[in-house]
Parts: structure tokens; sequence; C-alpha cells
DNA sequence: TCTGGGGTCCTAGGACCC
DNA sequence: TCTGGGGTCCTAGGACCC
């Protein structure tokens, strides 16, 4: 059997630790720049606030609801998965990490113990040491065990966890379940299965492999045999990221040169961070911009480029001058933008880089390097900058409404006063 | 005024090779 | 009148996930 642990509600959840005041409150958590709604409480979900709705637009509803708003604040909630991830970890020989707020762990060879137990247990561990609650399904396959999970959560008589594990229980929930809430099945393939009088997963199990396989390739066909009880997935290792990306919205329109360029340099910078922190260089570097998609009373213009590296790197400088170069390549006068990103791609192990022909082979600045990532952790992320960043200027994102990040700041940890 | 960010996998078709 | 066969590699685009 595989187990999914899945926290409810993460991030929302993740607010309350600290902050218990909202327990049965309505919350929600706004993505960057405070743009629009990535998590909901279920107070909030009953109120019927819908996942996306952009928070300009819900402003006065949010009001007049009640209903409380935060930040993100990524470094408390990775702060807060990887606590949960490590109690997790103890209840089985492996565990794969598969979202920041999930995980599936292989019981396998646990068929003599009461899995039900184990499964109460696994939650009690995780809300005690961290105050996170979670779901837990267990089934004999991954697609199984993710409706299982759906099932521990959509039912709370249940306690919180669902053994899917006879023939029985698999059909009535196969019945149950439907089609666009199937792991793997997206709002297109929801669209088109339904046109061929497919509403739920039973119906799919059912389904001709052939239109299967023509219509969902080969993913689709593994997705068929995993919610028909045939195990064809299996834990996935950990390994290196094969692109890093880094993209941001603005908090404001940009419309000159020098106000891109400086921050398609930091994103450069950031993601040659992220190569160092896997031991990684890319061989390709991919930088796009593009104005507002929603507004339609502005030119739009939207453009990227992929440039191929005339040697492998994963340095500030040497990715943020080839980002600059992309940049020139695409901008254009006469726009006001919205949005920049800078990817990277065809990742290659940092001791295997190609020796060069006419360029000296010797990995670059990778002394200079190791002594930014050492300032920068001591200091704070961005300490160190390249020129080409405007020391002047401090780029803000719009983040009004920031809780404290709990774990992560010394300056943020709570202080008790015991009388 | 204000609408997120970061990933993965698969396939078809074109270019190219001998 | 008649114009081979068998491969590989790369890319764009489409789908999905959290």
């Amino acid at each position: 059997m595989f187990a999914l642990v899945d926290c409810n509600n993460f991030y929302a959840s993740c607010q309350r630790v600290f902050q218990p005041q909202y327990n049965g409150k309505p919350i929600v958590v706004l993505s960057n720049n405070d743009g629009c709604v990535i998590a909901r409480s279920n107070e909030a979900k009953a109120l019927g606030i819908k996942m996306g709705a952009p928070a300009f637009k819900f402003e006065k509803e949010f009001a007049d609801k009640g209903i409380n708003v935060f930040s993100s604040n990524y470094a408390l909630y990775g702060n807060m998965s990887s606590r949960v991830m490590t109690l997790l970890s103890e209840f089985a020989p492996e565990i794969e990490v598969y979202s920041v707020d999930e995980a599936f762990l292989d019981f396998s060879g646990f068929s003599y113990f009461d899995l039900q137990a184990i499964g109460e247990r696994m939650r009690k561990v995780v809300y005690q040491g961290t105050g996170i609650p979670v779901c837990v399904g267990f089934a004999p396959t991954k697609a199984l065990a993710k409706a299982a999970n759906r099932i521990a959560k959509k039912f709370p008589q249940l306690g919180g966890v669902y053994l899917m594990d006879s023939p029985e229980k698999i059909l009535k929930a196969m019945k149950w379940l439907k089609i666009e809430d199937v792991w793997g099945i997206g709002r297109q393939h929801a669209i088109r299965l339904q046109a061929q009088g497919v509403y739920n997963a039973l119906d799919f199990t059912m389904m001709n492999s052939d239109w299967i396989k023509k219509n969902m390739s080969v993913i689709g066909l593994r997705l068929q045999k995993e919610l028909s009880g045939i195990r064809t997935l299996e834990l996935e290792d950990i390994a290196p990221k094969k692109s890093i990306a880094c993209t941001r919205s603005f908090d404001h329109n940009y419309s000159t040169f020098d106000e891109l360029k400086e921050r398609v340099v930091t994103y450069a910078t950031i993601c040659a961070e992220k190569l160092r922190k896997q031991n990684s260089c890319c061989n390709v570097i991919q930088v796009f911009i593009h104005t507002n998609f929603f507004r339609e009373d502005q030119p739009k213009y939207s453009k990227s480029i992929t440039i191929d590296l005339p040697y492998p790197t994963n340095s500030n400088l040497e990715l943020a001058k080839f980002a600059i170069e992309a940049l020139k390549r695409i901008y254009k006068d006469g726009y006001s933008y919205k949005k920049a990103g800078v990817i990277v791609m065809e990742l290659t192990p940092e001791i295997a880089k190609q020796t060069m022909l006419f360029e000296n082979s010797e990995p670059r600045h990778l002394k200079l390097m190791e002594a930014v990532d050492k300032l920068n952790k001591s200091y704070g992320q961005q300490k160190v900058k390249l020129a080409a960043q405007d020391l002047s200027k401090t780029w803000k994102m719009k983040r009004e409404r920031l809780s404290p990040k709990f774990t992560t700041d010394v300056k943020d940890i709570m202080i008790i006063f015991a009388k």
C-alpha cells in the first residue's frame, strides 16, 4: 500500500500556527504582489471565495464577509513543510516528498500492521509537532491513494484517514470520484472525456484504451491502470532539476530598457544561485518579457528568446551578461512591461563541464561565487549584488499583509512571558 | 491602480544522416 | 514512365501537477 499524506489548506494552516486567533475564522493567502487567492481556509471556501480570485476585485467582499487576508510568506511555508516531512519520514522506510504540502509513503510489507492506526498516529504526531492538520489516504496505487486522500478530506466523519483496502471500497470510490477530480485529468482532458460520456473514474477505467492512447498518450494509459488497481507508478527519488526559473510580475509597469535590465539581471543571479545550490551549470538561457495581458487599453507585446551559451556556467556575472544580451535582442521601445523572467535549461553537473577548445575551461568565478553565497547566507538574500542591479534601487514586491517569519528569522521568534 | 510562480512529460513533424 | 528506406535528433506545442 501507498499512503498519500496531504496538509489541509497548507498555506492558510501555516498562518494559523503562530496566530491561533484565526482558528475557526475565514482566511485567505494571496500570491506574490498580493495578486490573487492561492489558499483558503475551509471557512473561506464555504463563503464562496474561489481559488485564483484576483484580490483587488474582491477587496469589498473580503471586508464584508470578515475574511482575513495574508500576503504569502514562503519562508514560513518552506520551513513548516520541512518540519512536516521530517516527522512523516519516521513512519515508513521510503518517502517521496511530492510537493511542498504532500508526500507519498511506501507501506509495502506492512500487511500485518494496522494501517488505520498508523494513519491516525501520523496525523497526531504531525499536528503535535507542527500544528499543521493533515489527511491520510491509503491505497494500492498512487493514483488511488490520491483518491483515498480526497475522501479523507471530504468526509470529516472519517477522522482524516481513509484506508482503501478492498475491491469493494475501490469500486465505490471510483463511482464517486468525478472525472475532473482525478489526479492527472486536467481541464482539457475532462472536457474531451465528458464528450465521450465519461463522467467518473469508473467510466474511465472501463474505457477503450485505444482512445486513451490516441488522445492522452501513454500517461493516460498508465493512469487507467493505476485507477484499476494495477501499480504502474513507484516512489520517485529526488532528482536534480532539469530547468530552473525566476519569473516575476512587477508592482507597476516598466517602460525603459534600464528598468527591465535591472530586473532581468536580478532574476539571472537568482537562477545562478539556485544552480549552485544543486551543483549544476546551465548551457542554455531563456529570457522573456511581456506587457500586461489583462489590459485591453494598452498595446500588447510578448517576446522570448533562447540563447545557447558558449560554455556551461553558474556564475552570477556570466549569466547576468548573457541575460542582458538576450534582453537587448527582444526589448522594444514604447511598451509598458508588466512581467519578465529568466529560465536556465540544459543543466549539467558542475564537475562534468565540457573542456573548451578556445575558451579557458576552468569553471568561472567559482571562488568568488562561493564568497558571495556565504555573505548572502549570513547577511540576507541579495546583500551582495552586481553593479548592474542598481544598488540605490530597492525593488519591492507588494506584500501589505505579510506575517512575521516565525520560524526562520531571529527577530520574529515569539517571546513568551511566564508568570 | 491592482490578475502568481515553478516545474514535468509526451508527441508530431521537420531536418538531417547514411 | 519513372524518384528508397531506415534511422536519429531537435523543437514547438500541448497537456498536466503543485
